[in-house]
DNA sequence: ACTTAACGTATCGTGATCGACATGTCAATT
DNA sequence: AATTGACATGTCGATCACGATACGTTAAGT
């Protein structure tokens, strides 16, 4: 049940739609926890009725701008210092990995190859990103940035994995 | 929907009951696609519906002993070769990162410590396992080192990202 | 003989997620 | 004036997944 701890901690950030959620969950927090819009607006409503979130205002073309609650920061906070994290992750690319063998190596390779080429271009979005985009000031642009160090790191060692396990015979 | 290719990848290393794929799935290929017999047991008689897999015995305790058909390798091929790995991946422990910046420095710091502590027990687990575990000659072996090599790559990477990270300040 | 732990399969309710569909608004282009 | 594309919210059915519970078997220890 992360969902709802993405959305509010975006809202914590600053206010938004719904739709500005669903166009930021495409990049940054996308990369960490993905959702459609299928999940977000029942979500922000389940979250405005539990009081987490309040709209502000309402908009043109009937959008509806919401914020965060001195309940939903409290409730960010619990979600924090108090849970575990989940470790569970579900990584397709790697299962895939285990499984290399039932393919001729010329297939293999190949494989590996396109693997590697993926994160080149992941690789050179973040660091793009990285370069280019001024996180704000502060505790925000810190966490923010340490995020994307964290996606810049992992991705670098996939690519480096790839590249070497592609290069080995 | 890669659960199945999961299972069946597995059985196509060696035959296996339910149970054998629980157990497998704490470790191994649980790490990238975990699941449950809730989830597992359904999904085998599905499998077996489908001619995917076949019981080929059944043993003590009412144990059944599948193994994958013809149709079974082919479908494993047919996915390894012709769909797109899907790259969503829901990853908390990332997700938190966004979001320290609700916390005390202090808290921050102790986050990120812990994670690292997380990933330094990790990684000398898998380390352990490339050493002392023997995987079989051949294709089978090479694929699962293959796995098993990058999954030490991206927890070292973790690892010195939340160290570099929980010290600086 | 008794108990315990591991083995082994199965189901059920709840909630999460996906993908598709529906509906309408507004601004800019042609 | 008509069309297009981005903006914006919403719903619905079908799976997927989780956690719990149930039930029975076999081996090993006491």
């Amino acid at each position: 049940m992360s969902l709802r701890h993405a959305l509010l901690g975006y809202l914590a950030e600053e206010p938004g739609t719904g739709y500005s959620l669903l166009k930021h969950f495409d990049g940054s927090v996308g990369y960490a926890w993905p959702a459609r819009q299928g999940q977000i607006y029942p979500e922000l409503n389940r979250l405005r009725e539990e009081g987490l979130i309040r709209q502000r205002e309402s908009g043109a073309r009937n959008s509806k701008t919401y914020e965060v609650t001195e309940a939903g920061i409290a409730e960010l906070r619990r979600w924090l210092r108090e849970t575990e994290p989940s470790r569970a992750v579900r990584n397709e690319p790697l299962l895939r990995v285990f499984f290399l063998w039932l393919l001729e190596p010329a297939e293999r390779e190949a494989y590996l190859r396109k693997e590697a080429e993926y994160q080149r271009a992941l690789l050179g979005e973040l660091e793009r990103i990285e370069r280019e985009e001024q996180p704000p000031r502060g505790p925000k642009g810190r966490s923010y940035r340490l995020a994307l160090e964290r996606g810049i790191a992992t991705t670098r060692a996939v690519l480096e994995w790839a590249e070497r396990a592609a290069g080995a015979r």
